[in-house]
Formats: C-alpha cells, structure tokens, sequence
DNA sequence: CAAGTTTATGCAATCGTATTCAGTTAAATT
DNA sequence: AATTTAACTGAATACGATTGCATAAACTTG
C-alpha cells in the first residue's frame, strides 16, 4: 500500500504471478505462456509501469546506453560548437534511437580523465569517439580503453597506433577529388590550409590527397604553400595572412575545413580579390552553412547521416561480441560557386 | 580473487576497512576521519576505481542525469536536424557538464508516450523539453508529467495551461524590435511569415509583436499579410509564392525563423526581386548560417548560451527541492544586410 | 503406461552501492 | 573517577530488476 513507486512486485501482485515472470514477460520472453504475458503486459500498462532502467542495469550489466564523448578544441573556450559535429551528434542520437539505444553526450577535454570515467563507471555499454584536433596522448588513452576492454569506435583516421575499430571518410580521396577538380579548372598554384604535424591525422590525410592530386597532374608540390590552420574560422583567415605576406602567387585554396574555408573568403575580399575570378577556394565537411555563405561553397561532402549509422551499428555489433572491421566512407564533392567553373 | 570490476570492498580490503566507509570517504562524508579518507582515496586512484553509476543510481534513487527531449516536426523525417536546436543542445549540455550532470539526449515524436518513459523509468532526474512545432497534445502531457511530480522545465512560450517552469525568449518583445526596424527603414507593407493557429506559441507571440509594432507606428495590421509557414526553409518558399499570387504590395518580409526567411529571399531572388532594395527581410534566431547567409540576414538572436544556462540551472535547483519562477531572456536584433539600411 | 521431453512457473541469489542503526573508542565534562 | 559526549566505524539491509536452478504440469513416444 506504500505510496512509493510501481515495482515488478505491484504488477506480479495484481496479475497473479511471480515477479520474475513479470520481468520475463515483459522482455518478451519465450519461456513465458503467451496468455500470460498478454495479461502482464495489460497490467502494466494500465498501471503506467516502465521497468526501471537503472535497476534493470545493475543486474544485466549493460545499459542500453551510448556515450558520445566528443573532444573540442581546447582553444574553443565558449564558442559555439563545429557544427559538423553537431550533426554528427543529431545523426547518431537518431541512429541509436532507431535500434532502442539512449544516447549520453558528453563534452571532454583531452586532458580529463576520459578514457576512466566511461570505462568503468558504467554509464554506457559502448563509446562513440568525436573531434578534431590535437591527438597527442590521444592513442595513448585509447590503448588503455583497448586494454580495457572497452567497447568504443573512434570516428576519423586510422592514426598511427590507434587499435581499436574507426569509422571514417576517405579524406585523402575526397581531398584527391577536389584538388583535382581545381586544377581540371586551370588552377596552377594550389594552397592548402589545414595543419600537417601536430594537428588531426584527418587533416594530415587530406593534405596527402593534395599532394597526390598534384603530383598525378603533373604538378610540383610547393611546401611554402601550405599553411597551418585548425578547424576555426579565424585560422582560416590568419593562414590567408600568412599566404599574402608570402608573396607567392597563388589562383586557388584547398581548405581542410568549410570554416578555415570561409575565414580565408572573408579576409581574401577584403583584401579586395574577387571568389572566385582571382581565387578558386575549396571546402570540407559541407555544414549548412556552405550552401548559404557567399559565393556558396564548394566543399567536400561528408554524408553524416550515414556516418551516425555505421558508427552506431559498429559499435552495437561490438557489445554484442561480433567482430567488425573499420570502416570507410566515401565522400563526395559537391560542385557550387566558390570554385568557379 | 575473481577477475572481475573493482568494487568498493576490493578497496575497502586493500585499505583495511569496511565498505560503508569507502562509500564514504569516496563522496567527502565529514563522518570519516580525514587521514581514512586521503588512504581510502589514494587506494582508489591506485586501483584506477570509478563508482558504478548504476548501482549508485539505484540505491540513492537519482542517477545525476538531465535528459534532452527534442521534439521535432514529424514532417522532417530524415533531413537535417534545425540547427538552433542543436546549437541549444550543445550549450545545455555544457552547462550539464559544469555541474557535473551527465545529460541524455533524445529525439521524441509528439505521438511518442515520453511522458511516461522518462518521467517513471528512472534514467534521468529531470526533463528538458525543446522543440517547435505543433504542441495540440503537448499541453496535455506536460500536465500529466506535473501530476506525476516529474520535474522538468520547457522551452518556449508558457502556453495557455501549460502549467510548470518555462524558460523563453521574450518573442513579442524580439519580434516587435524586428519589425519597428522594418518600419523605421521606412517600410509600410510589411508581410510575416509563420503560422498563427495550429502552430507553436513561439510563432504566434512572434505575430503579436509584429502587430503591435505596426500598431504602435500608426499601421494597418493587414491579415492578408500573414502566411502560414512551419521553420522549415520550403515553408519560407512556399508562403512566398503565396504572397506573390496575393498580388498584394509589399516591401518587406519578417519572417517567424531564419529558415524560413532564407527559403523566402531564395524565392524573392528567382523571381527577380532585389534583397534588400525592393523588398527588406528579418529572420528569427540567428543561426550559424544567417551569417553566412548571401546577403547577410538580419534577425533576432536568441543567446543559446545564456538559455543553456538558465534551463540547466533552473532544473537542477527545481531537483534540490528549490522553488523557480519562470523565466523570459531578452532577445536582441542583429541588424545585417538582408534589411538593408 | 512408464519414461522421457517440453513448457511454464516460482524461489532465491545476485548486481554494487548508499544508508540506518548500533556499537566502540577517545575526549570532555562534572 | 564516573559519566556524558563526540567522533568514527562496521554489520546489515534496501534499491528493483535479471537469471540460474529446481520443479510441477502437460505432452510425447516406444
């Protein structure tokens, strides 16, 4: 008669049964005669039951739960958030929703203490891992999460030591793609904005497939035109100062980002150079905000609706004990004005 | 000797006392004596031991959790997630993580039964509800979530019988502002854009300070000015081509979302029409894109941060058994290009 | 019809922590 | 010195499900 909450006990009570039934039943457990379950499930909907979550956990030892930590750049302070990986975040919240899975988001600085907190504490059955940036000491955790036996998928490149299952796009082909493209349109001297050492492994593949396109074309491969920048837009338009201050000549950039992509527009016009008659500039990611900045922006495409899936599915499969492979997308480029032609 | 998890009695062995103590020191009780504590914590670290959440959750009855319900427009099936939404995601979440919340996020057709499944199944300790979009129902389950003592906030506009803590942007006050601007440029046939009946509060209080502001200007509120539009951009599209076939004069468009005014410049545009010369647009929200956006929109921005912050801390006050008023943040027009002036 | 199977169910033991209640010292008070 | 008080600690239990094991009933089968 307690006014506490609806248990199992409440239902088994009211249905006649066992409270173990009540749990079998309600997981729609063949061990239990279908009449009855039919009965305990009426039962419990008419008393608004939901098994609770957090006991039901405790005993099974699985939650139902993915964590995605995604890593910000620790220079974004309050900034708003990549939108990139915004819709990565929207993609495999929805992903996980479709297979009955909650999602934990969280926000972690690469120094914190990650690799513990979500490995042991139980909160989620399995990791999702997000973001740019640095990765130094980054495989370094994800060894521990290995020897830990954690289940996790890291979405970007396949670094050098990194085990553990990735999922993500070929950046050096989509970086091939565009490249290549600018030079089908003329362009002989090619910027690249995207940091090659300490920064992301992502945007180190995608200078290779700048290189390649280059080479393929038979085209010499000029390292003073390449230029540090992280994923902001500000590092988009402090690499198009240090391009100018250069004084090489240059017809075209590839930018490692949609928003390196945008800062460098913005500081190129005004310096008075017309987009794309002067300058040819190329993206990557294609966020929303490619379509609508002016001239639109011509970009390399990340589907991450897809991505979501196969990040989520992997992942799934792991903590139900199959073997998975990494995985690689494919992106594409998506021709709009900033490139002309 | 098992080779299982570490638990609080592997830890409470290794340092030579009972496991009520650990759970103790572990969470700073003044109950144990602070030489016992430092051990019992070095021990800890040393074991690389992190609490169960789960189990915690279970005996202390809360699990340190906020959950996000978004609701979305069912009509958006697979299309991209409204980035307002997601930008007040990421900041809900940051400001979750300053206080050591952990946040679960989800996405809920209004059909859904989530006022059961959060409210009872224990895996958050309270609710935060987002979302534009058709609330007919939605009062109802909130009641419901009242009676049922759930404790949750909402944003948005504190709808008629929408009983419960509501945190909002003032929209009168932001759409008055827009439109008072519109008038100010010397605008008169000033059409809106957004639903005022079957539609979101958010919307009709944005139509009211629009009226008013034509009101208070000496103007004629023209109902044949006011189209239907949900926040999607094909709805801005398709009030445009409405208007247009009114064959009424107008020189200026505010529109209830940026969305919905980049849909409706998009059309002004392949009609020919010159933005902002012949005809003055204003959005709503400032979202990343606006910016971007060819010509830069303006619009009233909603400060997602602060909203993240207030909605945040309101719940988690409303958790520790503190009484809340419902709060309204101001918004403030950004004057860009597409208003001209 | 006896013996073996299948089908449903209940009992009881977990899962790992938080917390109540009852000590056991050591310090303070009279 | 006797007694109260304060400061810690530990044993035991509760949180609400899941699940291995045992068992009874129903059903096969030779």
């Amino acid at each position: 008669m307690g006014s506490g909450k609806t248990t199992s006990f409440d239902i088994a009570h009211r249905a006649g049964v066992s409270q173990a039934t009540v749990s079998r039943a309600l997981r729609d457990s063949p061990l239990v005669n279908p009449k009855t379950r039919e009965r305990i499930k009426r039962v419990a909907r008419e008393l608004n039951y939901q098994v609770d979550r957090t006991a039901a956990g405790l005993r099974s030892q699985h939650s139902h739960t993915l964590a995605i930590l995604l890593f910000e750049d620790p220079t974004t302070d309050d900034s708003q958030i990549n939108p990139f990986f915004l819709s990565m975040l929207g993609n495999i919240t929805r992903a996980a929703a479709r297979r009955n899975y909650d999602v934990l988001v969280s926000f972690q600085q690469l120094s914190d203490d990650w690799h513990i907190k979500y490995q042991v504490s139980n909160r989620a059955d399995g990791i999702i891992l997000l973001g740019y940036g640095d990765y130094s000491g980054f495989a370094d955790k994800v060894d521990k999460l290995v020897k830990a036996k954690a289940r996790f998928v890291v979405w970007g490149a396949t670094g050098p030591g990194l085990s553990g299952q990735t999922i993500g796009c070929d950046n050096a082909s989509g970086a091939f793609d565009a490249t290549s493209h600018l030079i089908k349109l003329g362009r002989k001297n090619i910027a690249f904005f995207g940091g090659t050492t300490h920064n992301s492994p992502e945007f180190r593949q995608r200078y290779e497939g700048y290189c390649k396109a280059l080479r393929a074309a038979g085209l010499n491969v000029d390292a003073g035109l390449q230029f540090d920048a992280d994923s902001q837009e500000t590092a988009g338009a402090s690499a198009t100062v240090s391009l100018l201050e250069s004084g090489k000549p240059f017809d075209a950039i590839f930018a490692a980002s949609d928003l390196i992509a945008i800062g460098a527009i913005k500081r190129l016009r005004a310096e008075g150079l017309r987009i794309p008659t002067d300058v040819s500039v190329v993206g990557f990611d294609n966020i929303p905000a490619a379509s609508y900045f002016n001239p639109s922006l011509t970009t390399v495409h990340q589907d991450t609706i897809a991505a979501g899936e196969q990040l989520v599915s992997q992942l799934i499969g792991m903590i139900k004990g199959e073997q998975r492979e990494s995985q690689l997308l494919q992106p594409s480029l998506v021709i709009r004005g900033s490139c002309g032609g």
